[in-house]
DNA sequence: AAGCCGGGGAT
DNA sequence: ATCCCAGGCTT
């Protein structure tokens, strides 16, 4: 039977993904894309991968931007840290490697955001080096190609994949660059046709000696993650209205939100309304309510409700957060996280009212 | 090893 | 409503 690597690459040829606008790109391209794909779907990454390719270009360009810029463009996203470090390690490469982007995966691998899966994939599209990938759609191609059981979350079994996914990699025939297309393979492979719901088995370049379909156990491969029960939390926004600004905070850089522009929030049990506004000696000429919604997270859920407070003054000084006014439009052009845009995209229309 | 960190596509 | 996605970092 001819080698698994290599029946990857000849259907990549064929039936892979061509055109994602990150191939055939520098290693700058590819880094971002890898940081902006983590547990990330491709078709939403593609439109802010655009817009940030067109605002900072190369790492130069990011690395001079402030991070509020950068936050900006990384609005809706989700999981801010990448963004954060993402340009931390831009600013890294500039100091330590004279602009230029590191060429091996061990020092890749030294970029804050970058673990061993996403340096290898730089490493092997950007640079042709014979490293091994594994991420979501690796781990569900091998596990049912070779019949492993057990969550890939477990130390053991992922242990089990990247020993697989190591001795998978093509063989380095007469100093030919396969790796690139195969790593593409790999992906293309798990994202288009062994996919988690119903795999097109028939389309496969490696039906013939996978064991889950052999076996008739795709549907219980790769095994999934256990449940949890996630807790739900209750939150107020107060969203200070003068005119048509709004008063954002600076979020701290950790915890949820890190270093995004929100109004000021009340926590359950974090006392009332009256009594923030009474510490902070504003005077509120007109107070309603926006519907209260929902937000989920990935280990809790968060229900809100926004309350429009109309202020006569500004207050001149704030509590320990940066805080800033801004108009509601270019409040929606800052580094804000998707719930506080509703809000926002709310107010717009109540405003006009 | 387990928890933290978003948002959305697919079903 | 549920699962999980081109994961990494912190504890």
């Amino acid at each position: 039977m001819e080698a698994f690597a290599h029946r990857l690459i000849r259907w990549q040829r064929a039936h892979g993904r061509h055109d994602l606008p990150w191939q055939g790109g520098d290693a700058y391209r590819v880094w971002l894309s890898e940081i902006m794909l983590q547990q990330t779907q491709v078709a939403t990454v593609i439109p802010y991968f655009r817009r940030f390719i067109s605002s900072f270009p190369d790492v130069a360009t990011l690395a001079s931007a402030s991070v509020d810029d950068v936050l900006a463009h990384w609005s809706g996203l989700g999981y801010y840290a990448r963004g954060r470090n993402l340009h931390k390690a831009a600013q890294l490469i500039m100091q330590q490697h004279a602009g230029q982007f590191p060429q091996s995966m061990q020092l890749i691998e030294t970029l804050p955001g970058v673990g061993r899966s996403t340096a290898a994939a730089v490493a092997a599209l950007a640079f042709h080096q014979q490293h091994a990938i594994l991420d979501g759609n690796v781990k569900r191609v091998l596990a049912r190609w070779k019949g492993i059981a057990g969550w890939p979350g477990e130390k053991q079994v992922e242990e089990k994949l990247w020993q697989l996914a190591e001795s998978l990699l093509p063989e380095q025939a007469g100093g030919k660059q396969h790796i690139a297309i195969y790593t593409q393979a790999l992906m293309d492979l798990g994202a288009t046709v062994c996919t988690r719901g119903k795999p097109s088995c028939d389309r496969c370049p490696v039906n013939a000696d996978c064991i889950a379909k052999a076996e008739q156990r795709t549907a219980q491969l790769p095994t999934p993650r256990p449940k949890k029960i996630i807790p739900e939390k209750h939150a107020t926004f107060l969203l200070l209205l003068h005119g048509s600004d709004i008063l954002l905070q600076k979020r701290p850089e950790q915890g949820i939100w890190g270093g995004l522009w929100c109004p000021p929030q009340l926590d359950d049990g974090q006392g009332v309304v009256e009594d923030y506004l009474a510490l902070h000696g504003w005077q509120v000429a007109e107070r309603s309510e926006l519907p209260e919604f929902s937000h989920a997270f990935t280990h809790f859920k968060l229900h809100l409700t926004p309350v429009v407070l109309r202020v006569q003054e500004k207050p001149g000084r704030m509590e320990q957060a940066e805080s800033m006014w801004l108009d509601v439009g270019e409040a929606l052009l800052a580094g804000i996280p998707t719930p506080v845009r509703k809000m926002l995209q709310q107010l717009g229309g109540e405003i006009l009212i």
